[in-house]
RNA sequence: CGGGGCGUGGCUCAGCUUGGUAGAGCACCUGCUUUGGGAGCAGGGGGUCGCAGGUUCAAAUCCUGUCGCCCCGACCA
């Protein structure tokens, strides 16, 4: 490709409102333009890296057996109505009429569509496994996209849908899928971590996210120093150590009420009381399906409302307002405790309060808490894992630290079950002539998510540092001077060699300084650049990774017998 | 959805407080010079100042409304 009539519009500035390296680096580089919040334009240097990660997703998948076809990302009500994500999936979902005044959506996912596919052409235990597949636009109207390519209302997805007569054959299709992702990933050149996951409405156990390692990344990680444990914040587990709590020296009084002015955080009751939030209970009222419900953790620990969500098998789970902590509680918020409440609520706690040998809860009374509360003796809850996992905690394999770090989810695997099978009425005739229900995964990966990440953890100040497998071009080749005549032809003809060759080069013929090509050059991001300049009257080019620098001469008549190696070498370091 | 900010040539921004001929840099076009790290000189084209009302002799500037975009938070597959 000629860079002279190729449209790369790069930019030497770009405003302020773009903070993500990836989000800056794809507009300088002329690879995206923004058409509205959250939506995007691929320009050609762009659709190039996206097309690339396709078609590593496209290869691994045909390579497990899962088959490509595309679905509609115009969908009629009804389906979704069928499983009531019409209603529940929430404002996220975009939402149209046709001229006949009839309910339409545009597809956020397609576990209905492609349901009602199999449903209707699939009948026989026969028939089965069979993995679908697709690679498409999919549309969430999110609250707030952000951060370019990361968060879009309007975004690639691969997505993967597997349809089962037993378990087993579910489990083995979503180890195919587990390696695939694997395989996938690693040809992106990501550092990436597959991570516990919660499995959310969908329900099911065994889900897994795959999270691209990136400060910059949205999920808090979980991470053991020592085994394989990892796990996504909201999933992660801490070994127990209510037995290893203090038990008390003596008898310990009857609760009594104490006066807390102005304290209605753990710090400033710890603090006014004289003792440390490890000693206080944090009690935080939530609604869950409209029923109140009281949450102990230990002070120095913060609630997962996650958990506390699944814990309860509840659809919607929020902290409560204002309004329902005083009728509740009869308290302003920060003085709510198990004790002496004005409703009957349920009342969970963590399993770290149980190991408080004595503790200070709030009173339900404005500015005032109780000392000397011991659970157990004073109040009896149901006791959960309900708090976040701290950094420093212990493992819950094998006891070693966790550690936390930051991470891009890129994909996730899903074993769904009969969920959509069973509210569909989707099934197939086993082998005894009886009607079941498909058993379910799905398998997504957001492919213009992984381009993105794929810069998050690759540029330096100047630019992208394309891995080899997913570079908009294999190689840029540069003419200085265009208008000298000897280094004009020694490019021309090797760029003729380099696209007879079949590699991929980007030629930059364009009328322009030095400067600027080798700006835009490190900006784009090429792995291998090919200069030809001062020394073509001896027959010498030049070639440099842009990942490490490293550069040399060449025998001009030798480039295309040296490719190879300089390829093979240019992911290094 | 709550809080904050911004809408002025293609891009990045100034001008607005205190109303009075719409600006700069980059980009673009022409010519000359230059040609290995975002060139120099000269000339030139391009903007209903997001939109709609209002105040005023006069609005980019003041007021009201509205739309769009960004950031923080809440939320989310």
């Amino acid at each position: 490709m000629r860079q002279k009539s190729m449209l790369i519009p790069t930019l030497r500035t770009v405003g302020a409102e773009a903070e993500m390296a990836s989000h800056r680096l794809m507009l300088r580089a002329g690879m995206i333009r923004q058409l509205a919040a959250g939506v995007y334009t691929y320009l050609p240097l762009g659709y190039r890296s996206l097309a690339k990660v396709e078609q590593i997703v496209r290869e691994e998948m045909d390579r497990i057996g899962a088959q490509e076809l595309l679905l509609p990302a115009l969908n009629p009500a009804e389906l979704w109505q069928e499983t009531g994500r019409w209603e529940n999936y929430g404002a996220e979902l975009v939402k149209l009429k046709d001229r006949h005044d009839r309910d339409f959506l545009l597809g956020p996912t397609h576990e209905e569509v492609i349901t009602d596919l199999l449903r209707n052409e699939v009948n026989s235990y026969k028939k089965l496994p069979l993995s679908l597949y697709q690679i498409q636009t999919k549309f969430r109207d999110e609250r707030r996209p952000r951060s370019g390519l990361l968060r879009g209302r309007e975004f690639l997805m691969k997505d993967a849908y597997s349809f089962h007569a037993d378990r087993d054959s579910l489990d083995a299709t979503y180890k195919d899928m587990y390696e695939a992702y694997h395989r996938i990933f690693e040809r992106c050149g990501l550092d990436f971590r597959a991570v516990e996951a919660d499995a959310g409405a969908i329900g099911g156990k065994g889900t897994h996210e795959f999270m691209v390692m990136a400060d910059s990344g949205e999920d808090t990680l979980a991470l053991c120093e020592a085994c394989d444990y990892a796990a996504n914040l909201e999933m992660a587990e801490a070994k127990r150590e209510e037995e290893t709590a203090v038990q008390p020296a003596g008898d310990i009084p009857a609760p009594e009420k104490a006066v807390t002015p102005k304290a209605s955080t753990i710090e400033e009751v710890a603090r006014f009381l004289d003792v440390k939030p490890i000693q206080v209970v944090k009690s935080l009222l939530f609604v869950a399906d409209e029923e109140p419900v009281l949450v102990l953790v230990r002070g120095d620990h913060d609630v997962n409302d996650v958990k506390v969500k699944n814990v309860l098998d509840a659809t919607v789970c929020e902290l409560a307002d204002e309004e329902t902590v005083r009728r509740v509680t009869g308290a302003p918020t920060g003085y709510a405790g198990p004790i002496g409440l004005k409703e009957d609520v349920k009342i969970l706690a963590d399993h770290a309060v149980k190991g408080m040998a004595e503790a200070v809860v709030g009173a339900n009374e404005n500015e005032h808490h109780l000392l000397h509360v011991v659970p157990g003796r004073d109040f009896e809850p149901q006791y959960a894992d309900l708090r976040n996992v701290q950094e420093g905690d212990r493992c819950p394999r094998c006891g070693s630290r966790i550690r936390f770090a930051r991470g891009i989810e890129v994909g996730h695997v899903f074993k769904l079950g009969t969920r959509y099978s069973e509210a569909m009425r989707a099934t197939f005739l086993d082998q005894n002539g009886k009607e079941q229900p498909y058993i379910m995964g799905c398998y997504g990966i957001g492919v213009s998510r992984v381009v993105a990440a794929i810069i998050e953890q690759h540029h330096d100040d100047n630019g992208i540092l394309w891995p080899l497998n997913v570079a908009p071009f294999q190689v840029h080749l540069i003419a200085v001077n265009m208008k000298n005549e000897e280094q004009a032809k020694l490019a021309e003809d090797l760029y003729a060699q380099l696209q007879q060759a079949g590699i991929e080069v980007l030629f930059d013929d364009r009328q322009e300084r030095a400067g600027v090509k080798f700006k835009d050059a490190d900006l784009i991001g090429i792995p291998l650049r090919i200069t030809v300049g001062g020394k073509a009257s001896e027959g010498l080019v030049e070639y440099k990774f842009r990942r490490n620098g490293e550069s040399g001469d060449l025998v001009a008549g030798e480039l295309l017998s040296q490719l190879p190696e300089l390829l093979r070498r240019v992911d290094e370091a």
